[in-house]
DNA sequence: TCCTAAATAGTAATTATTACGAATGGAGTT
DNA sequence: AACTCCATTCGTAATAATTACTATTTAGGA
């Protein structure tokens, strides 16, 4: 659980960078950004609607992925998850990465100097110039392997 | 321009992999290997379905999208690409990572031991196994910088 | 307060991907 | 060769995710 002042500070934080952007902070928004910011889970466009819903019952799907295609463009959130699945949301600016498990889908930060350090190499200084960097790491989740461990032993023959 | 005799030693080798799981080794699914396995531009699926289309005419778009799948489940091709985009593909399975044009959707491949022998985080292990790592640097491409150049003291003011 | 461009709601449309059911094909068998 | 079996494919329909449209509302500045 993200405690609540630290949410606040973040949502206030990202729409002051939006409005120097001339963006406006409807409501609407504000909204949007107050859930992600006040969840760890990494939420897709559906779920945050859901959320949100409860506090801004007539907000629509439209504003839902306008916005989150704008918060993405002003920087002040990202987009993860791997491309099998449908795309995920972080109101988290902290300079991190993520695991994802590919079974369930379960999404969690990792925070690495070594990473962010990075020396971009010169073969990609030629393609172009290097803006941002995206870290995957991709793997099975303890929980999902436990679930694994159990279904185990009921595999294989038929009787 | 990859040699064709390179193209055909990743095709056989692949398929050849593929086998070993019990996947037969029809018409389609080699022509759609040797498509990928020639090519170095990481297209998409509809792309290949034309290119696949001018040698095989009849193949249909469930057997690209199946296809695709199968081979990546099976571990001789790739899924590359960020989520604003549609999904790319790779059949170059040399442990290497991508570069991506944020303006043209331009894919380019780089190699870098330092980030392959990358240690993972003990913050990471505690969440679960890691198999495998997604990096992808983001930026924008020589010629897209350049057409911006070109672009350029014809934009703001009205006359 | 009043004004206006920007933003939203509700819905339709588009795009990418997956599913379905009938037909095909190739490996093994007689 | 004819027959069987089951995986695979084709052609098309369906689904899921995302984007677009337009009448109406609203934020924020004068
Ligand atoms: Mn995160
Ligand atoms: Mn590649
Ligand atoms: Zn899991
Ligand atoms: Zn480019």
């Amino acid at each position: 659980m993200i405690p609540k002042q630290q949410v606040e500070k973040r949502v206030a934080d990202s729409l002051e960078i939006c409005r120097r952007q001339g963006v406006k902070a409807t409501h609407q928004r504000t909204e949007i950004l107050r859930e992600l910011a006040g969840s760890e889970e990494h939420p897709d466009a559906e779920t945050i609607l859901t959320r949100v819903r409860q506090r801004v019952p007539t907000i629509s799907v439209d504003t839902i992925y306008r916005t989150l295609r704008l918060l993405e463009d002003s920087g002040v959130i990202a987009r993860v998850g791997s491309m099998r699945d449908r795309a995920r949301f972080d109101a988290n600016t902290d300079r991190h990465h993520h695991f994802v498990c590919t079974e369930c889908e379960m999404i969690g930060d990792f925070y690495s100097d070594a990473m962010d350090q990075f020396p971009v190499p010169q073969e990609v200084s030629e393609m172009g110039s290097v803006e941002g960097v995206y870290v995957e790491l991709r793997g099975i989740c303890r929980k999902c392997k436990q679930k694994a461990m159990k279904t185990e032993g009921r595999t294989g023959e038929k009787p």
